[in-house]
DNA sequence: TTAGGCATGTAACCCGTTACATGATTTG
DNA sequence: CAAATCATGTAACGGGTTACATGCCTAA
């Protein structure tokens, strides 16, 4: 039917089918709220934004607001723009992709590096600790006010998933500094002998 | 120093660093043990071995094994090689790569997917059955002979992350699944009434 | 003997980040 | 008024996947 998209797109009617935004909007959504799982920048979004409205799938909004102040560009998604949502919801789902620095260096690190991986996994801690804070606060927010009725079981589903997540890299963190400091103490009995 | 790398090479490193390889036997064991936190394809490995050959951080293997018989060629890591692994070990982590489509499916979609939705899932689910089935047999294999003075527990700890991995990621399917289920048959009540 | 795995390599293409450029608006 | 943030956009670059091409070796 239409030309292939990239997943981008299909995040801009996503986010469109929920409220009209802007790009700038866009991206702060998708940092917020999905940035556990997917990212997207400008340099992805604008030019999408321009495609998809040539293409008829989303259209500038001409919503008769008062006065928005702002010189923002807001979209809305249109009928054929719902239909191509809905028809790669059906679609078979793309393999994850993920890339984990950490790991690789940990992987190929010996007892000798064991200082230095120690402060790259304390620093992994924390990042993620800041991170989970972010989150929790979105989903105590998401469950003040829930609609069954909306996709708001959906966006729990995903929370949860997230929530699962964090809990296995902070159990992890908190076993290999663990592990991390006694190798580090071993070596040094062993340089003493 | 020598010119920017990219994260291909030190893969290559990290593994020539423990044993003489081939490209072919490099992408294998990626495939093999790195793969819930990494991947490679050929279309990297290849030219990726012909930089760091020019570059003296690797070497074509002249090792005298008797008669290999297979036309494959091995390579060697080098003194300058071992210290770029090195020098890469202690440089900041860069921050981890994750896309999950199945996540972005599901938080666009609502009760009228949840079939729909409920395929993806499974799927998924036994996706990483399969997977972690696989990571098992490479995790019992090395707990049999462990050496403490070699890297064995920097891959344990490394290995202990895939493991609350898919911990999380099981529980978080079968949590999913009942509530998408649930969602199925309080939907074909609603349309009853 | 032929299919499948072993083995190496290249080129095209897609995708995504980064850096840059620009300007409006808001807040201290 | 200056700095930060809002807001939009482009171009270059780099990385990675895919598809393709080639040929050897081994086991059914």
């Amino acid at each position: 039917m239409s030309s292939k998209k990239s997943k981008t797109s299909y995040v801009i009617l996503g986010l469109l089918n929920e409220e009209n935004l802007s790009g700038y909007e866009i991206k702060r959504i998708v940092d917020e709220r999905l940035s556990f799982f997917w990212n997207e920048s400008f340099g992805q979004i604008y030019p999408e934004l321009k495609r998809l409205t040539s293409e008829g799938l989303i259209a500038v909004c001409t919503d008769v607001r008062p006065m928005h102040s702002k010189q923002s560009t807001k979209y809305e998604i249109t009928g054929p723009g719902r239909l191509e949502l809905q028809e790669w919801l059906k679609a078979p789902v793309e393999k994850e992709l993920i890339r984990f620095e950490i790991l690789l260096k940990l992987y190929f690190s010996n007892r000798n590096s064991s200082v230095t991986m120690l402060e790259h996994v304390k620093e992994f801690q924390t990042n993620h600790l800041r991170q989970q804070h972010l989150f929790k606060q979105f989903e105590a927010q998401l469950k003040q006010n829930i609609d069954v009725h909306s996709n708001h079981n959906q966006i729990l589903m995903v929370l949860s998933f997230g929530q699962k997540m964090w809990e296995a890299y902070a159990a992890w963190c908190e076993e290999t500094i663990y592990l991390l400091e006694q190798d580090i103490t071993a070596q040094e009995d062993d340089t003493d002998e």
